[in-house]
DNA sequence: AATGAATGAGAGTTCATTCAT
DNA sequence: TATGAATGAACTCTCATTCAT
């Protein structure tokens, strides 16, 4: 409210932002003090007040950034005409590659967006779950074009894919040494093939 | 200080601890206060510090309690005669069944531990590399009797097992009316197969 | 809710409604600091919210010790079997001693009651309401009996006495060597007479 | 600093005076807010700092507004030529027409001028004297022309006019309802009349 | 074995005020 | 004449922790 959407003010909340999602996701929600987000970008705590109304609303927004672009990606795979595979790649990629980029937003996302208040949580809500039905539907089209096994269950599909690639996420920004490229791959080679070796001669 | 051992003194510090494990689980470790633990047990706030000498000794013991014997399944598991689809149902259901059991302090390691200090995750890390390893050499074992193809990486695959069944761990502690077996088997056969269709004609 | 009503408690609690009176009396609600009503009672900032769960909460104790047994009081009046004249003195000296004994608690009632919240303030309204109608129907008999001149409007007579009332109680708030008594008997000489001196020869 | 007289500039500094006036009446000296009052004014908050040196100065302007020409205006009505009647009934007129006109900023120079330091009270403590002083020399002059009883004591009376206008002023500000004239009319009757029938007759 | 009472450190938040522009 | 941005002090409130009883 404050910043007329003035240039500077703008460029100003997102440092915040980004300041707020490294932070919390250092620390955590609770236990992260809105004095360690000022200090990261360099201003005094009262001031970071002129650009969230509260530590709460910074979680929103840090949430929101984390998760936005990255659900919109998703919507441009699934809307493509690529085999099931290309777009199991396409998402795994997007997925694992937001980790990198967005960092530590995303991660504040998935650990601690229950800690905001249902009102606050309902946008993300929705985003999340456009999220994952987009993978769903993705899923039903491979069973149709005979690609993925009929047995296969879509929605726990869905759920398994976003579960493994958090869970990956998480190992990507703790330790950032690790090559996104062949979590990347390895990921999607278990995701198509699974573990076992198939005997083909029979 | 405490009653060293008496029956009642330990039955209460046991409740003390599932007491923790469930308040941690719902609100974080920071998110938390000792007051609602003390609550939960039917205690007051004082009275807690009886069985617990800070609220982080708190975190620590809900931690150990949420692997220890989760640990030593797997140990059991690695160590038995099976064949490697039978020893990664096993891997697969003992982790999945501790999270309704032992419930919410399985997903308190997962999500807090890190707030621990080093010296007090030492313990912790301990516990929780071994497991790694153990599944690692289940893997390495499936390679040698020819069971897991070549190409999998065994050290990425033990991480992707425990990080795909953490999420749906995380699920169920959240909706209690999932369907366990379901989620087992679903998860088992996607580590087994994937979920493309192979082609056996060919 | 901590304390079960221990008389310790109790006690305390007491000592905390009264100091909470004075400052709020002399700083206002808003100008008063919590660690001054602490400071008053001899205990330290924090431990006061052992006593109140917000500093609202203080201030609506406040409010109603200030008026409670006034009100109280009020009622015994108007249901005596005095002459109006009687009734009229008994209240004005119960309203203004009540500044003396109640001391700051009943100016704070009367200044500041209104930054309570509506929900806080339905009880209090209802008491200060119960008062007005009270001496409203001590001036409605009086109109009867033939004591008051027919021309009176009761209600705001009632409205008039008790303004009055709140301005010197204010007064003998402010200076204690205000002799209470004296403004007792020139306040109800004038509700009674007027200033002006009645021509009785004609 | 400022404007030095320019006409905007005194004109903007009207505005925000009966800004501040509003803003201090509603909420409490200490429970305003600068923004408040700038927004009132529909200015930025740092802009009000052009016209106030500080909040406390704004107080010290609405407090002196609030009587200063209702004090000039007592003035002329004790130095004319009338029975004390007129004089009362003026003086009541004077005062309560006072409180729908400047409206706000009587009432705060009633409940909010003790906030100010004594450095800055004292014109308005000076001002506040001569009205009273002023009034009691208008009920001294009556006692010698015979119109008010001889047991009525001057200063008494002129603090109890002053206390009941006041009691009515604040009514008259909040409810806005609430008929002028009846009000005045009224209450110069308890003033000259009391409430008890005089028996005539005996 | 448990509690009531207190504490002190620290958190989030508000706000009067300043100042370059 | 006015604003955007920032500050720092103060304030309310929470909470882990202690300890006499």
């Amino acid at each position: 409210m404050p910043g007329t959407g003035t240039q500077k003010y703008e460029q100003q909340r997102q440092t915040a932002i980004r300041a707020a999602a490294s932070v919390f996701a250092q620390k955590g929600f609770h236990g992260a003090c809105t004095k360690d987000i000022a200090e990261q970008m360099g201003i005094k705590q009262g001031s970071l007040y002129y650009y969230f109304k509260s530590k709460e609303e910074a979680l929103s927004e840090v949430c929101l950034y984390g998760i936005q672009d990255y659900v919109e990606h998703m919507a441009s795979i699934a809307d493509s005409e690529q085999s099931f595979e290309a777009k199991l790649i396409a998402t795994v990629t997007s997925h694992l590659s937001s980790y990198r980029e967005r960092n530590e937003a995303l991660k504040v996302y998935n650990d601690e967006r229950l800690y905001l208040p249902k009102i606050r949580r309902r946008r993300l809500k929705k985003l999340g779950s456009d999220y994952r039905q987009r993978l769903e539907s993705i899923f039903e089209k491979g069973k149709e074009s005979g690609a993925v096994r009929q047995s296969v269950d879509c929605h726990f599909a869905a759920q398994a894919v976003i579960g493994m690639c958090n869970a990956w996420g998480d190992l990507i920004v703790r330790d950032s040494d690790l090559d996104l490229f062949m979590v990347i791959q390895k990921c999607t080679d278990l995701l198509i093939n699974g573990f076992i070796k198939k005997d083909l001669t029979r």
